[in-house]
DNA sequence: TTGATACCCTACTTATTCGATAGTATTTAT
DNA sequence: ATAAATACTATCGAATAAGTAGGGTATCAA
């Protein structure tokens, strides 16, 4: 299960990626249409945008907007972002490899070769969902 | 990723399946073998037990058992005991459907059928992936 | 130039979960 | 009887989740 905050993430973009290249959308509005709190979409909208996924605007009249085009904005780069691997062991992420604190011997591990296989699957399909896959009103 | 309890499981279930049919094995002796602190462990194959996936004996020689046959044990019903849904958003879940909090109405969620797609993706090769995947040693 | 609007940023709070540990009870072979 | 092993309940400290609080800063309109 993802968290709140990544779930919000995405229906943010989404909300944005609706009015791609249609100016700003206030924080505010995007919290009332999408029923998230406001103060706490502030710090998602925030942290997307230092990852370089939307723009802003201060002051009177200001709000975010998207930066980045919603076909090259996947659920993986979301994900990663607020609720970390997507592999289900550390020692298989492809990203951000680490190892297992209670591995000895990492080369006779009998785990990494099916949990790479499983994080290769899942990877595949996070990546290909992108916000515009969304949008995309088809079946 | 997963909680170290649920690897902690699979390891476990590894081991035991290891000896499938050859009587049981101490609970110290997997934990040693296998780096996982004993009274933690003791928990997880109690639930292991309790979930219909492990027997035990009592007493002086007594120890723990495969029950059901390695190849029908897959990564997905351990993850499920231990770790929760598959799925990233519970509108989403197969077996453990329930509404979202932020959710107003669900026929127009835009995020329902990519995040369905998703699980029913993950979820095939969390099937598919057995205990028995992790023994037979083929590339 | 001042006030309203809206984003920017940090710190805090509260509840829950994670990863164990502790201690007792019970069963069983010898 | 007793030592070895599981069975079960309770507790604990640290981390994380999900928000709240309270400002600061930029912008524009009147």
């Amino acid at each position: 299960m993802m968290s709140k905050k990544c779930k919000y993430a995405i229906k943010a973009l989404i909300a944005l990626a609706e009015h791609y290249e249609q100016g700003n959308l206030f924080t505010a509005d995007i919290s009332k249409a999408q029923n998230i709190p406001k103060k706490f979409l502030e710090q998602i909208l925030l942290e997307l945008k230092h990852a370089g996924f939307l723009g802003s605007k201060q002051g009177y009249g200001g709000g975010y907007y998207m930066k980045k085009n919603p076909t090259e904005i996947t659920v993986a780069d979301i994900y990663r972002l607020f609720d970390g691997n997507i592999a289900l062991l550390p020692c298989v992420s492809l990203l951000r490899y680490e190892s297992c604190d209670d591995c000895q011997d990492e080369a006779a591990c009998t785990l990494k070769r099916e949990f790479a296989k499983i994080r290769e699957q899942t990877r595949l399909i996070m990546v290909n969902t992108t916000i515009q896959s969304f949008l995309t009103h088809e079946k």
